[in-house]
This record gives C-alpha cells, structure tokens and sequence, in this order.
DNA sequence: CCATTGCGTGTAAACGCTTGCACGAAGAAT
DNA sequence: ATTCTTCGTGCAAGCGTTTACACGCAATGG
C-alpha cells in the first residue's frame, strides 16, 4: 500500500506523519536508545507505513560516512580472488557495509583509475590486493586520509597495514618439497612478475631454496605467462623446449598448474611419472582433479574475513594490529613424486 | 605536491585557485564542451595542483545520480557467476560507473535485506540474478523507479526486462543427447530448486525430453543438492543407491558434475564407460578436466555486458529491447557416451 | 524549596555539489 | 545602427540528511 504516489518518502513526510522532528526521526532510525520508546515507535511505524528507504548520498553529506568498503582485485576470473572477495562481503555485510568493487586486469595504470574513482565515490576504507601499486594510490589514500588495508601480501617493509602471508616462504617450501623428492632439474611456468610482488616472491623462494643445493634456474626455464588455463599450456610447452626437459615443473598458481597438466595430458606425458607439477593457491579444483594437485594452501577466505574486520574496527576507531602474519601449508598431493629413475 | 595540508580540496578551493565560480568549475568538469577552452584549462590546472577530488555524496544529493549499479548474485565461489560479474564490472568501468556488489548464498531473505541496501546507497539500477524473487524485492523496484535487469533466465511472463536463455530448452538439449546415445536410465543431481527457477527449468527440461521417450525419473532417482563439487559427490552416492543403477546422470550444473566425476573416480567407476556425466554452464574447468565435460555452454560474460549496456542505454533515455534472449551450446566432449552393452 | 543534572526533543546550520535562471558580451540578422 | 541570438559565466537555491546546541521538563540532592 504505497501512501505517496509520485517520490519516494524523505525523512521530513517521516516526520510529519509520526508528528516530530526530522531531527528525532534520524536519531530513531539510526541511535534507536536515544529516543523514548514511545516515540521510537511512532516513528517506526510511520517509517513502514511509507516504505520510507533512507537516502545514502544525503545520509553521506551530512555524516561524513558512507558505510561502503572499496575492493580492487586484479581479476574475479581467478576463483581463488573471488573467494576472498566473498568473505570479504559477507563480513562487511554483516557489520551493515557495502561492498564497492573493481577490477583492473592486472594493470597498475587501471588500478590507479579505478582507485579512483572508488575513492571519489566516498568509500570509507579501502583492500588492495598485493603491496606493489602505483604511487599515485598511495599519495591519494595519504591525501584523504582514507583507511586501507592490503591483502595476499605480507609488507615486510611495515608502512602498510596489510594482511597476507609469506609468498616467498611458500616458494621455498613447494621447492623443497621437490628437492626431498629428488628432483633436480626444475622449470618454472610463473606469473607475469612485473608489478607483481606475489609472483616476484614466489619466484624468488624458489630460487633460494634451489640455490641452496647448488641448482639454478636456467633463463630458459622460467617462462611468465598470465594467470590462465591457457598461459600454463603454452608455458609447459615452451619449458619442454630447453635442452635438458625438467623433472619438476613448478607453476606460479592452481591456474597455471592445472593448465600445465591438461597439457601433459594432451601430449601423453603422465604426471606425475613422466614430469611433476606445482602449484600456489590450493583452490578447490586443486583436489579434483587428476592427478590431485600438489600446492600451498593461502588463507584466501580468512584474508577477506580479516581485511572486513581490520577496517571495521579502524573506522571505529579500536585498535588493531597494524599486519596479520597467516600461515601457509603445504598440501602434498598426487601430482608430484619421486622423479624416474633413468 | 600537496597544497593543502587538514582535508581534501573541495570545489570552492578549485574554483578560487582558477578564479572562477564553482558553477564554472562544476560545469568544466562534467560538461567540458560547455567551457571556454582557455577557462577550461585554467580549471583543470587547478584541479591538478590542488588533487581535487570530487565528493562523490555531494554530487548524487545534488545532481540525483549516484552512477553506481548494483548487483545481487547467490554467490560469487562459483565462477561462472564471478564471469558475468566480471564482464559487468568491466562494461561499466568503461562508462564511468561502478559496481556495488552483494550476494545472498541462495537465501531469499537475506537477498531481499541486501538488495535494499544496495537501494539504500542509491544505485541507478539494478542486476539481479533469475526470475524468482521475494515480492518486496519487486516492490521496492517499482516504489523507487529503479531500472533494472534480470539475467541468467528469461522471463516468459514479459513482465521485466532481462538477459538469458532458456534454461528448460538446454534441459532438454542435454537429455536428448542421452537418449540419442542410447541411454535410458536416468539420474539426475540437481540444485536446489526452491525458489531458483533456474534449477526448476533445467529439471523440467530434462523430464520432458525423458518423458517423449516414456522414461519417467523416479523420485529417488533425483536429488537435490548445493551447487557444490561436494554436493555433487554426495548426490552421486545417493543416486547410485537406487535399485537400478543409472547409466547417464544428469548433473544441475559443472560443479555438481565435476564433484560427481570425482565420485566416480574414488568409487572406481569409469566415466563414461560405467556411467555418463553431463553438466551445465561450460565453466572453463569443464574442458580440462578428465574426462572432459559434456555440458551446455551459457553466455555468461555476455550477459554481464548485456545487463550493463541494457542499463546504461535506460539511464541515458535510449530505447532499448526489453528481452534478450540468448542461444546455447550444447558442448559434446568426453564424459558421455553411448551406455556399455550389458 | 531551589539548584543541579540529565533526558528527550526541536531548531537550524552545515555537508559539497549541480543546475535553473539571469545577465552581459559578442556575433548575426535585419 | 538596432534588434535578436547565442554563448559563457555567475548567482543562489536547492538536494535530504546529520548533529551541535538550546530548551524545557522531571527527577535528584542538598
């Protein structure tokens, strides 16, 4: 039963049926235990009766707060960013927040627009994802002063909040793993490294554990390739090409692995047998598959749930710990064994 | 180069600075063309130095837009739904607009809690996700005037605009693959199909094509399960408890099939020689797993795209199709196949 | 019994922008 | 030269809230 019939209610018709101020229709509506009871009920149920829906824009004028969080994610193709976004939501839900979100296909100069313009559109906080982005972000969340936090990375350096784990840990511990198997000839299938700390890292702990028995990894046998299906394709083929095939090919993420041994299945070689495969993330498809991935397990859910929180309790001014540290596991699985003897 | 050190720049900064009013200033920077070209640079001038940004809560009080689109999907962990959201935000980015995003996990109530939310912030229009929807969902559309867009089904009835297919057709696309390989014991996993039409169709689908052939499904021999690779394991197990041992089991959508494949694996069963696997949606995975999925191939991204220009096109008071209906594929690959001769 | 406190409410001034209207200048038409 | 347009700009009135402050009243304490 709509009562008005060409706008929508303001706070003022509120007012005006429950016969108070537009002042204490606000403070009913938003500080409920700061009105009599009594009158917090007249204005209730005028509310309903009108179907009176705030205005968030005017609401924010005045306020100075939006209740919306801004996210900017490379891409929600990668599953394993969904995840964290959904968590993300849900959280931010939960605590009556909105979710803002844009993607930038993993260009530093989209990002820095689209951060923009998150910010213009007057988000209270904002989730980056990774530590490596263009200054003008920085200088534009300094400038308004505006609550952030970073996710999928640990920021050693200490002048961001952030929430991540270590990706170079995580390259390390995949690569001794191989090592302990025996292998001895490895190939990476990385991610795009430039502007992209995660896979700089990645590639990096994998440098240092090999380098640690003497193994390094030849120009030849990293090959960077976007995070798809597709890129782990043509970068196991293109590892195959060197002069010595590698025994162990470890890829950048689940994507790029799972990529890697459709290929290998395509080409009749078997996995594990004939080559191991590796991958990061541990998204779900990762065990489904056969054979069943082996990879590191991140905390992509809990980052979203934590990212929500840390900026939640910021805008309300608790305190909370500047960096959250998650721990990575390594998940042993089929697709990598014991190279074959030859 | 910061000018001002407490707050952000606000219009009457840039327009003292460029020595203009703030209507000029206001005007160059959303009506370039209605500026002289010399003052028009002054402005910008200005804005540069000061890093004016403008007050995203002030411009949609005052010029009623807020150039914000909201979107409400069950959940964003199934990636085929994170595509269509993907090419949504994409589309929108390019026209200036931003995404505000929610998602439900299937539950009505709690879609109907966001989706005024997403009304309460004041976007221009609105994505929604199938036919089926709480009734105050539809209320408050009409109450504000909002534009919006159903996607992921279409709307028979013609009562709303919308961007899909027909999901009961590609029901019975997939069943009649079957039959045609010979097959005549059926199962099928479904989603749940309370209030999602989208599952309902698809089950209705394969019944009628079943039903030409005289093959009914037995009530135990459909199950009802969340789009879950675990849920399509279950439903596997259940489904193979019947007396009859199906030879062809039709999976809601790639997720249960993937699951169910998975099943199969860990029971032993070969697919397709013990028994056939179908699915729905075409999500990358399908192609890359072993066996390869047969499935039918739904125009996710595209709809993404058609919801956003469909949108915009409205909000810029260009006329456009109420109704797009768009074709599927039925993707033959390997995981079905004619039954084994007994 | 008066002063003090606290509570519930109203008044009105922001909040930072857009935009209808008015105005003057400059060019076009008569 | 005079009138009519057109163009570029400024003035100022909103847009629909929130919230500091003021006020009146009742309860409390001395």
């Amino acid at each position: 039963m709509k009562t008005r019939s060409s706008k929508a209610a303001r706070l003022e018709d509120v007012a005006k049926l429950a016969k108070v101020s537009t002042a204490t229709v606000s403070r009913a509506l938003t500080l409920p235990h700061k009105v009599k009871a009594r009158t917090l009920e007249r204005v209730q149920q005028a509310a309903r009766t009108l179907g009176y829906v705030a205005h968030g824009a005017a609401r924010a004028l005045a306020s100075r707060r939006t209740h919306t969080i801004g996210a900017v994610v490379p891409t929600l193709d990668n599953a394993i960013f969904a995840n964290t976004i959904q968590a993300l939501q849900r959280t931010l839900d939960a605590a009556g927040y909105v979710l803002l979100l844009a993607s930038h296909d993993f260009d530093a100069d989209i990002e820095a627009r689209v951060t923009r313009t998150l910010i213009e559109r007057g988000v209270d906080g904002l989730v980056l994802l990774g530590t490596t982005h263009h200054p003008d972000i920085y200088r534009m969340l300094e400038s308004h002063n505006l609550p952030y936090v970073l996710t999928w990375a640990f920021d050693e350096s200490g002048n961001h909040p952030c929430v991540g784990f270590d990706n170079r840990a995580a390259g390390m511990c995949i690569a001794n793993h191989l090592l302990d198997l025996g292998h001895r000839r490895f190939a990476m299938v990385s991610g795009i490294t430039a502007h992209n700390e995660r896979a700089q890292e990645r590639l990096a702990g994998v440098r240092e554990a090999l380098s640690a028995h003497d193994i390094a990894l030849s120009p030849g046998s990293v090959i960077e390739k976007p995070y798809t299906h597709s890129g782990g394709r043509e970068g196991l083929r293109e590892v195959l090409k060197g002069n010595e095939a590698p025994t162990a090919v470890i890829c950048g993420n689940d994507v790029l692995a799972i990529g890697a041994i459709a290929e290998c299945h395509a080409q009749g070689l078997k996995v594990p047998d004939d080559v191991s495969i590796t991958g990061f993330d541990d998204m779900e498809m990762a065990s489904l598959i056969s054979p069943a991935l082996t990879t590191v397990r991140f905390p992509t859910a809990e980052m979203g749930v934590y990212a929500a929180n840390h900026l939640l309790a910021r805008l309300d001014d608790r305190s909370v710990e500047l960096r959250n540290k998650l721990p990575t596991e390594l998940i042993v699985r089929a697709s990598a064994a014991a190279p074959a003897r030859k």
